[in-house]
DNA sequence: TACAATCATTGTATGGTACCACCATCGCTT
DNA sequence: AAGCGATGGTGGTACCATACAATGATTGTA
């Protein structure tokens, strides 16, 4: 996690708007259509957005058969930006499985692939019943 | 990241108490050696530290041989927090291995353990050259 | 046409984090 | 012993991430 945290705000954005840049590159996406991708609350969604058409990253724009959605693409801007990211993180991924051997890269492959399926289909499975939260940070 | 992080805070606690917590199983320690253990600036742990002093899982001590230093030490209520974290994490651990063949199971164990080793050894390796940061929320 | 549903945004609150400034304490040097 | 720099903890301030609630705009339907 820290590692990711690193590289993407090496990349001159944050996680979250990683995130965003990423799943806007795989399909462009109404705002309650990319909150629901990432499954984040879209009023989180709206102000990460702003910043990002700030950034020169995102454009919004109407959509005219339904003028309460708002249609989010990646501007040429973005797109770079989204390359940049996936060549970095496939640097990483090279550095990660350099020096091992082929059968423990393939092994490494494999595993990822088996815990990423498990791991999805355990989402929301667990776990206790809510208990109280600790805080009050007065 | 998500399970892990909503699993924690269903153990009453954020992911961020939760490593602190954790940490201070490990050992006890003074808040910077408890900030420099984690990696984070003194006054957010600081802070965070408070919070788990409210809710009665730390203890703050101050140290008779050199006043500047303060002991945080686990309560009898933050160490069974400990244990019941670490067991909803094994439970997690055997849900993701459970179904496996044994040969996988072996596989994602020493896969686990080389990326581990391999990521921190990369740790503070990459990455590019600062760049100027997506922000001015506004 | 009135009303419920949907979409985006804004207000408010909590939490994590860092940097800086500050104060107390410690250790060393003169 | 006094002074001064180093160290340890804390509070101020400023971000970002996030959720929930309220609001305004639009749509679809009874």
């Amino acid at each position: 996690m820290r590692q990711l945290e690193a590289d993407t705000r090496c990349c001159g954005v944050t996680v979250s708007q990683c995130h965003t840049l990423l799943e806007l590159a795989a399909s462009n996406l109404s705002l309650t259509g990319l909150a629901g991708a990432l499954e984040l609350d879209a009023s989180t969604l709206s102000r990460t957005v702003d910043t990002l058409v700030r950034a020169g990253l995102v454009d919004r724009t109407e959509d005219h058969s339904d003028r309460r959605l708002i249609q989010l693409t990646l501007t040429a801007a973005g797109r770079a930006k989204v390359d940049f990211i996936d060549e970095k993180c496939n640097q990483y991924y090279a550095e990660l499985l350099a020096g091992m051997s082929e059968r423990d890269k393939r092994g490494a492959l494999r595993t990822v692939g088996l815990l990423a399926e498990r791991m999805r289909s355990l989402r929301g499975t667990s776990c206790c019943s809510r208990t109280e939260s600790v805080s009050d940070q007065t």
